[in-house]
DNA sequence: TTGACGCGAAACCATTTGGTTTCGTATAAT
DNA sequence: ATTATACGAAACCAAATGGTTTCGCGTCAA
């Protein structure tokens, strides 16, 4: 279970609009750089940056073949983002501000 | 129900880890800058910048009250971040895996 | 074996980000 | 009336971010 040193974490990663389009476009299928890169306006190298951000975060797995490298999603972090919006799920649980108004009446006593 | 301009959107609003806590601390009580910033290492300018960034989000709202300014969380936009994730819940919907590998043979196809 | 292809590394650049200190101003307290 | 408090605005700074172009290297194809 050694952490894989996140040097980006998830919150971080999918801050970027391009990096939430990256993870939708690999949800469908794997698919090697230049092919990914065709869906974006801006160059290869920079795409593949933004590759190495997601794979840092753990979203993206890459695997070598021959000269490419594909890369595919890894959803599994986006659990922990779950996690942390599970905190606020109480506020619209039940019609959204029953139990936050209720909290609020706590707080005063 | 006019769009407020989101200068800053829920995804960069949350990307920073201060920002994280301090939706946290208001999530509590209202309060106002000075005792809030109390409870980060940093200057009070500073943590006021952030509280700019999630008011700009939509993440908390500001009450003036006499010479302070009170900010309390608001949930609401986290409601995006939640319709996002959900494309995702598939994924662990079902043992965390079994559509996963479905998808993954479809695409071999 | 000689190219062409697929990709990452490196160097570079402009902008944004996260922080600081200093200052101005409105409100409250003496 | 004067002083202290609460805060934002502004100017500034270092580092991170998002992008580029150039180069080198491994791999497949002719």
């Amino acid at each position: 279970m050694a952490e894989p040193s996140p040097k980006h974490d998830v919150f971080q990663a999918i801050a970027d609009p391009t990096r939430r389009r990256l993870l939708r476009l690999l949800d469908d299928q794997e698919m090697p750089v230049t092919v990914i890169s065709g869906h974006f306006p801006m160059t290869r190298t920079a795409v593949s940056k933004h590759l190495r951000i997601l794979a840092d975060a753990g979203l993206v797995k890459e695997k070598k073949v021959g000269r490419e490298t594909r890369y595919r999603l890894d959803p599994e972090p986006l659990l922990e983002l779950k996690r942390w919006l599970a905190y606020y799920e109480r506020y619209w649980e039940n019609k959204l501000g029953a139990l936050k108004r209720y909290v609020e009446s706590e707080a005063d006593s």
